[in-house]
DNA sequence: TTGAAAGCGCTAACAG
DNA sequence: CTGTTAGCGCTTTCAA
């Protein structure tokens, strides 16, 4: 691999010019020189090493990701949404799953400060004991967080309180009366805050809240699976569930088939995110969407302004929308709703 | 930031010293000598910096990753399993989307080689023009390459052909005689790999192959519902379909229900893949099981090889399996089959 | 307009 | 067992 004293020596010139002419640096230099560097350049296919310039000039263009599970494509599309802005800035993207290993999000904060990474988002997961605090306190000012309420950095978000109410609006304007919820694990904000939701909307209605239909989650559709079964089988069964997330709700689902239940008609579902396989289900399921790319997008933005020192807005605030479909509503299905 | 200076100014050592400490090397430090040096670098929550470790070894526990599209649950399985394996090893790891972006593979890999990264693996996407085909070349000896046969690179694969012949062959057991095909898009090996399996099996059962029956997709839920409406609105609709890839068949079904076409009486469709949502589908989809994550692992493992300079094997072969479920048999659903 | 030289933070001889 | 020193490849004053 050729290096820039390579270029200098088969340019004839020092490696102070070669570096002016690859950085295109406001430094005036001689036009016939710079030809002749870049014409040794192209010869010698170099490429500047971005350790030795990182190293230097304390900036690496790269950033990382910390994240539960790129298999969820919850997070794989708030992944593409960060890559999108990332990529057209210029920076690349390092990604790290936190699940299923110790140490959880604080070992990979180390990691990304030994690599000198330009700046850190991280979603979800459960922030684990006082050492993390400390972690994070000294990444101020280099990280963004999506989701989350808990930690003091600037944070995209979503208002799940209201989401989780417009679902149990929906069912109740519905007509429905025992509404279960399946809800996420504890310790997650953003599974608290959809439970806030939904007892909210109970409360607003007047429907007496039963602890039985509340059950917690992890997630997958394994433990809606699980969970629908529960809520299922006792006697007096909900008429209508909301899940925290399209994952489960697909698990319900096919609770619900195993009891021979029809959807909606014995039994109306909601999700949470509008994943975009769920306008594929049969039926389709009705959902709280969730804007997953773009805000993926706006964390790398407001990181992109923490870097450059700009200001930036404490908090971003998206709102879910209420996509109604099949899961809820019995309709005439012609073609395709997204 | 405090530094190896900062530690050894503290420690009334020098900075050979604390390398050694740091770098736990068998060249022997006093134990009262390595106390002290621990104590500072606690003191100061020293970490080595890691692009100048980096820049003098050479090795940067870097690794990337060029996919096209994180958000297909296709390649974030297969990047969970490389990620799993390259964590456990210490290596961290890029990753770079290629869709939608001019220059494709070839800007990543010069982007990764100015980063030193230690490795590459990638997986999809067309590699184009001859110019990428050099870039590939001097990546000799540090990339793997997923589910494609046409670079000269140590390769983890996958038996599409017979993937494929194994799901007309099952069709074929079952009765079905007109059976279309939704297939990927030219350029792409597996997806060419799909159909010679297809037509193989047609070939071996005595079916004639019916050009109309064939149809060639982009690998989304879009594309397959598109297609799978070309290919049901023809007069002499087939009574199976097989899709290149889950996604397309999750469209196709749909499109089966604008024709008020059961699934599987009316129509029997086969995807491909087996994407963790496929078994919550009603119908579950029969697909023919890819074991991804399996092979993120095994490309990952091979590059580790690759890296420290250990024998690899030219081409690990994956096989595929018929996961058989509701979308070409009736049965009786009980539960989950997964 | 060009070049010389001082580091960025670290490891690995080589001395002592 | 410990310290000195020469770079890894690059950017950036400071001189010329």
């Amino acid at each position: 691999m050729a290096n820039i004293l390579d270029v200098a020596l088969k340019a004839k010139v020092s490696i102070a010019t070669v570096s002016r002419v690859v950085n295109k640096s406001d430094h005036k230099v001689n036009p016939a020189t710079r030809e002749k560097v870049l014409a040794a350049i192209s010869e010698l296919d170099y490429r500047p090493n971005a350790l030795a310039k990182g190293l230097l000039k304390k900036k690496t263009m790269t950033i990382g990701i910390i994240i539960p599970d790129i298999s969820n494509p919850y997070y794989a599309e708030i992944v593409r949404g960060i890559q999108d802005v990332a990529d057209a800035a210029g920076y690349a993207v390092t990604l790290h799953n936190t699940d299923k290993r110790k140490g959880g999000i604080a070992r990979y904060v180390y990691l990304l400060r030994e690599k000198s990474a330009d700046g850190i988002i991280f979603s979800g997961g459960i922030i684990d004991g006082g050492e993390t605090v400390s972690i994070l306190g000294e990444l101020r000012g280099k990280a963004v967080v999506i989701g989350r309420h808990d930690v003091d950095f600037p944070a995209v978000m979503v208002d799940n309180v209201e989401g989780a109410d417009q679902a149990v609006q929906h069912l109740f304007d519905l007509g429905h009366g025992r509404i279960g919820f399946i809800g996420g694990p504890d310790g997650s904000t953003t599974a608290l805050d959809r439970l806030v939701g939904y007892k909210k909307a109970l409360v607003r209605n007047g429907i007496k809240h039963v602890p039985g239909l509340v059950k917690k989650g992890t997630w997958n559709p394994e433990s809606g699976y699980l969970l629908g079964m529960e809520l299922l089988q006792g006697k007096a069964r909900p008429t209508a569930i909301v899940a925290a997330n399209d994952q489960m709700a697909f698990g319900a689902i096919k609770a619900a088939k195993v009891f021979a239940l029809r959807v909606p008609e014995d039994l109306a579902v909601v999700g949470f995110d509008d994943v975009p396989l769920g306008s594929y289900f049969d039926p389709a399921l009705t959902t709280v969407k969730i804007p997953m790319h773009d805000m993926g997008a706006a964390s790398m933005m407001t990181l992109l302004n923490l870097i450059s020192g700009k200001p930036v807005e404490k908090i971003r605030l998206f709102r879910t929308t209420l996509q109604v479909r099949g899961s809820t509503v019995k309709l005439l299905e012609k073609g395709i709703k997204k």
